[in-house]
DNA sequence: TTTATTTGGTTTATATTATAAACTTGTTTA
DNA sequence: TAAACAAGTTTATAATATAAACCAAATAAA
C-alpha cells in the first residue's frame, strides 16, 4: 500500500493546500477564517509547508498592517496531486 | 470546512478500513501483510475501530492457532463514507 | 528432551504531531 | 494615555502514531 505523505496527511495543512490549489494566492487572514483555524496553528503549519517548499509565504505590509501572502509552489502542487493518488488507492475513488 | 474524522485520519486506520470495505473479513495476519505495519500497531489500532464500533473482531482458534477476525460494521462503513465526502471537499474529486 | 525459534499476538514506552495558550509588536479607538 | 484590536510568533501541552519489549503456546532443532 502506498505511502500517505505525512506532510501533506494533516488535517490543517491539507486544508490549506487545498485551498492554495484553486486560487492564486491566500494571505494568512483569509486561510484563517477559512479554516477556521487558530492563528498559531496556522503559522506553525505554514512555516512546515514552507520549508519543504510546497508553498512561498511573502511578508510585507499593506498600509500599517502585515500581510502574510501564501502561494502554493510546483512542488506542492505535485506533491498534492501524488497525495491524492495514493489516497485514491485507499479509498478507490 | 468539513471535519476529517480523526479516527479514520490515519495511515494505518485507513488502510485497514480500506481493506475491511472490500472484503468479508480479514484476520489479523492477513491484515499485517497487506498494510506492512508491526504487530503491535495493528493491535493497538484494532482496538481503537474495535471500541468505535467501526469494526467486530472475533477472537478464536484454528487449530491450536489463535486467529484474531475482523469485519466492518454498518457503522464503519457510514463513517468511511462519510469521511470519503469530507475528503472530497478538500480534494474536489 | 531440553532448548531455540516461530507464530500470533498484547502492553508499554517513546517520539512525533497537532493544537492551543500565552506572548509580542504595532495600531487604532475610547 | 490606557484599553482593545490586529496579525502574527513562540512555547507548552495533550494526543497520536508507532515501535520496542514482552508473553504464551506451539513447533523445530540439537
Amino acid at each position: 500500500m502506498k505511502e500517505l505523505n505525512p506532510l501533506l496527511h494533516s488535517q490543517l495543512r491539507l486544508a490549506i493546500m487545498s485551498i492554495l490549489m484553486n486560487v492564486e494566492e491566500a494571505d494568512f487572514v483569509y486561510l484563517k477564517e477559512k479554516t477556521e483555524a487558530t492563528s498559531g496553528n496556522i503559522s506553525v503549519q505554514l512555516d512546515k509547508l514552507a520549508s519543504a517548499e510546497y508553498i512561498v509565504v511573502n511578508k510585507s505590509f499593506v498600509g500599517k498592517k502585515p500581510r502574510t501572502m501564501c502561494r502554493i509552489t510546483d512542488i506542492g502542487k505535485e506533491a498534492f496531486e501524488e497525495y491524492i493518488n495514493a489516497l485514491r488507492s485507499y479509498l478507490h475513488l
